[in-house]
DNA sequence: CCTGAAACCTGTCTGC
DNA sequence: TGCAGACAGGTTTCAG
């Protein structure tokens, strides 16, 4: 599920829909150890209980839960997902890995299927996301400075977008998208990007992030959370269709062990 | 510094 | 129906 914009929502649901904030932690399961990267499941238990939800906010594709004491870090990686409820769950509860539950008799679930996915409880975040690159859509990246970060990299685009220390929150769909409404080619070394190139990119970046947050993410496979950003799809897992904007077929190629799609005439090979 | 491959996992879909 | 293989929104680690 996870990408900025599918993080973003389930972050925004935290705070409004679901609303842990407030909330004191009485209990904890843990039915996957390896979900837990720290600390180990004895301290795990005995730190949390008592803390209450302070803050949720999301930080690249981190959710960030704020405790009194500590933070309790989220990376949902492929296939993790967060659920709140009370009462006995109508949901396929078999993925669950990790189980807060609240005073108020409700609990937060950590559902994840492939098990990639991990939880942190400590007490400084800056030890899990030390060195994550900038967020892309806060103000503090200008064209100018993200010209110049391109410009320091012969890496091929798209590797370098989906790079977290080089930018913070994009991954294969954005990326793609992202690279397509810009018209660059995804293999494109990025210190051969001209600065109108840069700019438009970046635009496009925040274009489709934006739009993502606004559909609420992008549900596909057989995950399903509301999302409905999978319909707005230009190029991503559209190989073989005709681009929307000149017919040609759109492509699908393999840049770094991840599958690529983009139109080879809008995005044409040299920037 | 860069690239590619493998590993961590479960589930779905396609083709024979 | 069965079964092999490819593939999946991510990240880390290691070899070359």
């Amino acid at each position: 599920m996870p990408e900025l914009p599918e993080v973003e929502t389930i972050v925004r649901g935290l705070r409004a829909a679901d609303n842990i904030i407030g909330k004191t932690i009485i209990n904890s399961r843990v039915l996957w150890q390896r979900s837990l990267a720290v600390p180990l499941f004895d301290d795990f238990q005995q730190f949390i209980n008592g803390q209450q939800v302070l803050d949720v906010i999301r930080r690249g594709k981190f959710i960030v839960i704020k405790l009194t004491r500590q933070s309790l870090l989220i990376h949902l990686r492929m296939s993790g997902d967060i659920f709140v409820e009370s009462g006995e769950t109508s949901r396929n509860n078999k993925h669950d890995r990790v189980i807060l539950e609240f005073s108020d008799g409700s609990r937060m679930a950590f559902n994840d299927t492939r098990k990639f996915g991990r939880v942190w409880l400590v007490d400084d975040p800056q030890m899990v996301f030390g060195k994550l690159g900038q967020e892309p859509l806060e103000d503090s990246l200008t064209s100018e400075l993200f010209f110049e970060k391109l410009s320091r990299s012969k890496r091929q685009i798209k590797p370098l977008l989906l790079d977290q220390t080089f930018l913070s929150g994009l991954g294969n769909i954005y990326t793609d998208e992202s690279l397509f409404l810009a018209g660059i080619h995804p293999s494109t070394p990025a210190n051969a990007i001209v600065f109108e190139k840069a700019e438009l990119l970046l635009k496009a970046i925040r274009e489709v992030l934006l739009e993502g947050i606004k559909r609420n993410g992008a549900s596909i496979d057989w995950v399903y959370r509301g999302g409905d950003f999978q319909n707005y799809f230009k190029v991503y897992q559209r190989d073989g269709k005709p681009c929307q904007r000149c017919g040609t077929s759109v492509q699908r190629i393999t840049i770094g062990q991840r599958g690529t799609h983009f139109c080879p005439h809008c995005q044409p090979e040299i920037a």
